[in-house]
DNA sequence: AAGTGGTCTAGACCACTCT
DNA sequence: GAGTGGTCTAGACCACTTG
């Protein structure tokens, strides 16, 4: 189990002081989810154990257990955590392996759906580049630039340029493109203990990139995601450019 | 208030009768949910009184306070209805206003976001169309086919080919094209009580489409949004296809 | 002041998983 | 059989809206 003791004696200093909470009066459900989130973003990330029970958590924050199920509700549409009945209540593993699937549906010779194969091509440590380090949250910061390719029977469907803050990604800044994997976000969490758990994308298209990777002549027309990739605390510790072709693109969104 | 008396005495027999419930052994709540949902979508809809209390709905189907909250709190979550503390709870008035905004960020000759303005061209009666009463689960009916066109600053950016079930909709199928307003849900609303709550899209990129109104040349790339519309009951009550410019397409989306 | 939803309690029993 | 989350109860008091 995640270490979750001795927070009912920090509860009520801990509750109304902390940052978020000076001044404001949050239910009491929303204090205890923002507290579960605070304990579990700064604990190594265990997928495989459950976090202590509700009634525990009842008992040690001294709350009934439908306000404990309230926080853990929120926090479980959240996409945050899981529930199993019968076993526990977990962190949830984040898998992106359809993400960009949700807006490139490649088919390989057979005509099938697949997943496109990544791989890549170079790493750099770069200098800081305003924009970039913007969108991360960062000044000045030296940041890690990567170029990789996606791949669907040895034909490049999409080229991606990756950005990270240097600082939080050392581990892998000397590393040869060869020993990044296929997916990276594993990637990033066995080698640097950084969890991607929310992306916000952003697509459009352009005429005017003139992509390394992707045989494009001037003037065609491209798709562009831009990716803004966060760990639980929302904090940005990725962007991220990809580029692909228009004829394999779509999408399907429920409006309500 | 909505009628919802009399459902007391008919709650055991009708919901564990009727066609969703044969034979299932849904949670008391996931049943209150669907009672109050089949109530609220064979009633003529009504945005601006509230719904029973929730104390009330508890008395009459025979359940706690906490049953008929769940119940609520879901119906909630769907965007069917909205709670207002102090006034009550209300049946949700959708607004797809912002829907074709979600792709389209089309901008003025000043240089700001605006939503293009519709105008309905043609208005025909036309025998049935197999793929399209698929989509609307219809068989060999006959439709409306409407072709319309969205503006900003008098320019077209959008061309749009929309099929409506004839039977539904007989109270405008006669209606010469002028009197459609800008916007087709209210339309459809006030004219015809065919109540739009939600729709799915999908997006793709198509080389092939010749539009009438947009001056596009063969083999430019156009996007095209494919929208199927549906009531409450999720039954499809509108089919529509439409092609835009790639130029202004811009979409954003949260993964988690 | 009366009525609404918002929050919270302190339990109960059931269904499921694991040993 | 022990332990988990899933469902459900029968209240209480608070915050907000309206007359």
């Amino acid at each position: 189990m995640l270490n979750l003791s001795s927070l009912h004696s920090e509860f009520n200093k801990k509750m109304i002081d902390t940052p978020p909470f000076h001044g404001l009066k949050l239910p009491l459900y929303e204090q205890v989810r923002w507290h579960i989130q605070q304990r579990l973003s700064t604990h190594q990330m265990r997928f495989d154990e459950p976090i202590p029970t509700e009634k525990t958590l009842a008992e040690n924050y001294g709350v009934s257990i439908g306000t404990v199920r309230k926080a853990i509700e929120k926090l479980t549409q959240e996409g945050i955590l899981v529930k199993v009945q019968g076993k526990g209540t977990f962190l949830k593993k984040p898998d992106f392996h359809a993400s960009l699937l949700r807006f490139f549906r490649m088919r390989n010779h057979k005509g099938d759906f697949v997943l496109p194969v990544g791989r890549v091509q170079k790493v750099q440590l770069i200098e800081s580049i305003d924009y970039i380090n913007d969108i991360l949250g960062e000044k000045n910061n030296k940041l890690l630039y990567i170029e990789r390719i996606r791949m669907v029977d040895d034909e490049i469907v999409l080229s991606e340029q990756i950005w990270l803050p240097e600082k939080a990604f050392q581990a892998i800044a000397h590393l040869p493109a060869e020993q990044f994997g296929n997916l990276l976000y594993p990637f990033y969490a066995e080698q640097c203990h950084q969890y991607v758990f929310s992306a916000s994308e952003q697509l459009s298209f352009t005429q005017q990139h003139r992509d390394p990777y992707l045989s494009n002549k001037t003037q065609e027309w491209l798709v562009k995601i831009s990716r803004t990739a966060c760990n639980l605390n929302g904090q940005a510790i990725e962007y991220r450019e990809s580029y692909g072709y228009p004829h394999n693109f779509n999408y399907a969104i429920k409006i309500t």
